[in-house]
DNA sequence: GACCCGGAAGGACA
DNA sequence: TTGTCCTTCCGGGT
């Protein structure tokens, strides 16, 4: 199944957000979905890639599709075989106006052009998208359906600003990557459906590397992310929403990129973006052809996944491993984090505060667990591979039921204890168990049990293993383990485990679960 | 005050 | 319409 950019949210363009000369630590991924012109040091004003996106559009063809005739449509098709390196259309079946194409369905438009549906799909989605968006940003002008450059800002709080103007004002050039601009148009409209499976990639310890992001990440720039972390704002104050008061911090206290290709994304010759192949553009739009799940870091597991795993660890001053073989990472700068995870999530208020609630939401489908006695420290439970092949959090239900005892419910071998010395039970966390539950089992044979229903290396589960274990005793009950809130929640599960002392060095905290190395590695 | 925890309500999205 | 995955807010604890 193809991941496909979803409704398009907001635009996270604000004031401010375009004009810090500073560079935010992404990993490729989100580079990749960023990939064009982000000027960081515009020494002229910014240009939206969506109004150039929309610019290149025949120039026959109205902003809003749904007012397209016939012939409109058809125009429309063969710009699309162009730019996308579309195969051709059969134009037998498109014979209808604009308004009959903006309601085909996805599927519809793949069974007119296998292949090619998704491309079709997004961009029409977009375009009326951005009509609607043009109709209520802007409710004082017409529906503007000839507009050619009617992109609103975030309707998150972004009401016509100075920027929009700005926006609508630079954008008359030319842009020869429509194509890109197009996918760019999607990715920054939803951040994170168009990305190649990053995680994908960057899972089993790998870098986030995509063949079509061939350019050096440093390569591009963004405007979107013209600011980065650093924000003083956040756990759990109050942090103003305005994207000024965010930029401002961004600019004050932003972490210096500690790698020199993130000292190069500062750099004022940095060209605005590498231009990608056709096939590149059309593989944006064709986001997850690849055989395996993707969440493209729309998920906030998979957004840290991206950030540790950047292999050029440009993103250490925000989150690093501390640990990769066990999953232990610390996170060096929480209130930049945050922020980076509110830019890819478009909710610019996001600060660590709101971010840590959800990751401690991952606490209870032992996604993640804290590591005690050290701030900021975390450690990830499961195998990336395996969350990427579990469709939803509410599989780990299924995983996690007494009838399929979850990975978590494996009791470790005391020798892997002892091979963990900063391992060690959490004091007074066990649960006073029902009798139902409490009757000693026998410790399960960890390789097979884990070969059958997860996908978690059977070595892997060894440093949780223990966390639902007592005196041999599995503790393990039926809890709620869907991020949902519904139904009494016992933490006791995720309490149960073992503690990692987060040391800043942490010498001895090798494990043998190796989850995030490297198949080849292992 | 920062960090951490988890309940509760609700939103965006598929 | 429903479930997922947060986001937001909050009170409380360390």
């Amino acid at each position: 199944m193809k991941l496909v950019p979803g409704p398009l949210p907001p635009i996270p363009t604000g004031a401010g957000m375009d004009r810090l000369p500073l560079p935010l630590p992404f990993s490729p991924d989100l580079l990749w979905r960023y990939p064009l012109s982000f000027p960081l040091h515009h020494q002229q004003p910014p240009s939206s890639p969506l109004m150039d996106y929309k610019s290149q559009l025949p120039s026959s063809l109205a902003s809003d599709p749904r007012i397209w005739s016939r012939d409109d449509v058809i125009s429309f098709l063969r710009w699309s075989e162009r730019e996308f390196d579309l195969q051709p259309f059969d134009m037998d079946m498109f014979q209808m106006n604009g308004k009959a194409i903006s309601l085909l369905t996805r599927t519809d438009l793949s069974e007119r052009a296998p292949g090619s549906g998704d491309v079709l799909h997004n961009v029409l989605q977009l375009l009326i998208r951005e009509a609607n968006n043009m109709q209520r940003v802007l409710p004082s002008s017409p529906v503007t359906p000839t507009s050619r450059h009617p992109y609103p800002l975030s309707p998150h709080s972004h009401p016509p600003t100075p920027n929009w103007s700005l926006l609508q004002n630079t954008n008359e050039a030319f842009h020869p990557h429509a194509a890109q601009i197009a996918a760019h148009i999607m990715a920054q409209s939803n951040s994170v459906t168009l990305s190649p499976a990053p995680s994908v990639d960057s899972q089993a310890g790998g870098s986030p590397q995509h063949a079509e992001n061939n350019a050096p990440p440093h390569l591009f720039t963004h405007s979107i992310f013209g600011g980065s972390s650093g924000g003083s704002n956040g756990s759990g104050s109050n942090q103003s929403d305005s994207d000024e008061d965010y930029s401002d911090k961004m600019g004050q206290n932003m972490s210096p990129p500690n790698t020199p290709s993130a000292y190069s994304l500062m750099h004022p010759n940095i060209p605005h973006f590498a231009p990608r192949s056709p096939k590149e553009v059309k593989r944006e739009f064709f986001p997850n052809e690849s055989p395996e799940p993707n969440t493209n870091g729309r998920l906030l597991w998979d957004f840290l996944q991206q950030l540790l795993n950047d292999p050029s660890q440009r993103y250490t001053n925000y989150i690093a491993w501390k640990n990769h073989e066990t999953g232990v990472f610390k996170i060096v700068d929480p209130a930049g984090l945050a922020k980076l995870w509110g830019i890819q999530k478009n909710h610019l208020s996001m600060n660590y505060d709101k971010m840590s609630r959800a990751l401690r939401y991952y606490y209870r489908v032992n996604i993640l667990r804290k590591v005690q006695g050290e701030r900021h420290c975390y450690q990830f439970l499961r195998n990336p591979t395996e969350l990427k092949n579990i469709k939803n959090i509410s599989l780990l239900r299924q995983q996690m039921s007494p009838t399929r005892p979850s990975p978590m419910t494996h009791q470790v071998a005391p020798q892997q204890q002892q091979q963990h010395p900063q391992v060690k039970p959490e004091p007074v966390q066990l649960k006073q168990e029902s009798p139902a539950h409490s009757e000693p089992i026998k410790p399960e044979p960890i390789e097979s049990e884990i070969n059958v229903h997860s996908n978690i290396p059977a070595h892997s589960v060894s440093v949780h293993s223990n966390m639902n274990m007592h005196n041999n005793t599995r503790v393990y009950e039926d809890k709620p383990t869907d991020l949902s809130m519904e139904g009494p929640t016992d933490l006791s599960i995720s309490s149960n485990h073992v503690n990692i002392v987060c040391s800043p060095d942490t010498p001895n905290l090798r494990e043998p679960m190796n989850y995030y190395m490297k198949d080849d590695e292992k």
